[in-house]
DNA sequence: TCAAAAGTGTTTCGTATACACCCATGT
DNA sequence: ACATGGGTGTATACGAAACACTTTTGA
């Protein structure tokens, strides 16, 4: 059967904003673009759908080629397609976005690629709409950990209750009850707690707790509410 | 500049999922396709993204070109990008959904159009994977009527309490308690009782009300909470 | 001994839920 | 007079939020 011949094909592109804390700050991945237009401007790790991939696969690939890294569960943010967005030639960009655990990757990304992670309070400019794509990227996060206990994602295997308080608080910007807080987590049921304890921040020392993973997988679409009004948080 | 010559440009398509709501049942908007693959099968609002036009413009054209709809507000759901979704040429397709008062345009679409709405529950089978697009769709639906006082977009301009109470039975498949239903649907400020009664659907007939539109524009982020367990609703 | 962070309990309040009866009216 | 759908109130239980002191230990 004929192709749709009077229509025009567009360039598409997907582009990737990753998520990582260190136990002290949240930040992204960000890359210097290697090629024309904006060449050595950071943007977050974008490249081009390919004719025989999914842009879900294209947004893998594109992860792997750029940062080495594998097995990274990606969700969509949104479609950009503003016309001029790319100013050499239209492209559709398909955003997604990924958490991960940023001691876990550290020396496989800074030692064979250029790709940093730079705390996302202090972003610097990048190329097109990619400061738009954090921000969304930045709400589907805020949103989806409201309602799912995927904030784990961000932590080493073995991580303390002050530090989940943390990157909670860092998500949120905002500042949490630790009392509440931790009644709050252990009523979920998903935390066991280890006989080690983390003495480097403190002088007493915090208990290490690793996730239950099969209450993991069993309590994911359970509501957490860990967030105070979380609706206030919800722009979209 | 040059362009990005290496690279494949393909087909960019949207599809509009759009439901509405008679009074009784809650419904989507099918077209029968004019043109071949799978010609005279039903499928949603569809169309190609041209060169100078934004995804979310094109949505806004495509419809109104299908249906005669205007100045209707319509949202992103997700990407549709399997590589043989539409066998004649790859195309990529961008989903979106909005909502709207069927009686308001119902002669309108009838009359001019071959858009017909049908029973949520009666889909028949559709091209491509537009089953697909509606459960998804319905399932954004869901999410976001559980945060937002939305679903007043699907009524009239005038409506009683239990049209709406049906129209939340409809949308999350589930009966609501009156009493409760009303408590919180009058807690919220949204609404302004009429004089007039609606004597169609009763013999004692239903007091007529209407949205308090800033009350509605200020609080559109307020949590509602008006279904149980809003998150046992929530897949994604 | 003191500074710094970890850890723990109780009370209060608001909201979600469950539940049953009376009202108005057209036939 | 009765059948049909509309409209209202109360009691209970659960979970969210506010709040302060003790513990441990390295310096």
């Amino acid at each position: 059967m004929r192709k749709y011949s009077k229509q025009t094909r567009i360039l598409v592109a997907v582009d990737c904003t990753i998520f990582g804390f260190d136990g002290e700050h949240l930040k992204v991945l960000l890359i210097k673009r290697g090629f024309e237009p904006e060449k050595d401007k950071w943007s977050v790790m974008g490249g081009f759908v390919q004719p025989e991939e999914t842009p879900s696969e294209a947004a893998t690939r594109v992860l792997f080629e750029l940062t080495g890294l594998e097995n990274i569960y990606m969700e969509q943010t949104e479609v950009f397609g503003d016309v001029g967005r790319d100013p050499i030639e239209r492209t559709i960009s398909i955003g997604y976005y990924a958490f991960i655990d940023i001691n876990k990757y550290q020396t496989q990304i800074s030692d064979l690629y250029h790709a940093e992670w730079i705390d996302i309070k202090e972003i610097p400019d990048l190329i097109f709409d990619h400061t738009k794509m954090i921000e969304i990227a930045l709400e589907k996060l805020r949103y989806k950990a409201a309602l799912h206990p995927i904030l784990f994602e961000l932590l080493p295997s073995k991580f303390t209750i002050p530090q989940i308080q943390t990157l909670y608080e860092k998500v949120y910007d905002s500042e949490l009850d630790k009392r509440n807080f931790s009644r709050k987590l252990m009523s979920t049921g998903l935390l066991i707690k280890l006989q080690e304890k983390d003495k480097l921040n403190s002088k007493k020392g915090a208990f290490f707790y690793k996730l239950n993973e099969d209450a993991y997988k069993n309590n994911f679409e359970k509501f957490l509410n860990f967030i105070p009004n979380p609706q206030a948080l919800i722009q979209d």
